[in-house]
DNA sequence: ACTTTTTGTCATATATAATTGACACTTTTA
DNA sequence: TAAAAGTGTCAATTATATATGACAAAAAGT
């Protein structure tokens, strides 16, 4: 799960003027909140800097190695 | 321009063998390397995962704020 | 010098990311 | 309580990531 939902909501911004300001159609950023299929490279920089974050922040799961 | 040609050189790998362990064609490493093409986030992710690192240290271009 | 490995690149084919338009349902706001 | 905005999802299309096979040239190893 990444955490674009979470940041997006942060900013106050609905799926529809993220992707606008991303310039992608609003399914899009809908597919990729609900993990439904794997974004480029280049479309997860544009989103992560429009939301003011990074792309570890937003898309690398930290796997928890505790017992 | 990303580092993974920087961190595969440092895990002793030729862009056959990272290909093989990433489960991908070697001229996919090969472009990705030479800025050729735009990965998918999985991809991005696997390549860091082999690499030992992460997204932003392999793909995360740090601007320069300094004048 | 020769051989083997590695890298860059081409061309073609396939899988899938991303677009567009639409509709139903939910949530917010007037 | 009605209108508007936001979300989830579907189907069809287009753009492009990735695969496969191949070849030349450079680098590394013998």
């Amino acid at each position: 799960m990444n955490r674009v939902r979470e940041y997006r909501k942060k900013q106050k911004l609905s799926q529809f003027s993220l992707a606008e300001k991303v310039g992608v159609a609003r399914q899009t950023i809908n597919l990729i909140e609900n993990d439904k299929y794997n974004p480029s490279l280049n479309l997860c920089i544009s989103i992560a800097k429009v939301l003011g974050t990074d792309l570890n922040t937003l898309f690398w799961e930290v796997e928890d190695n505790e017992s």
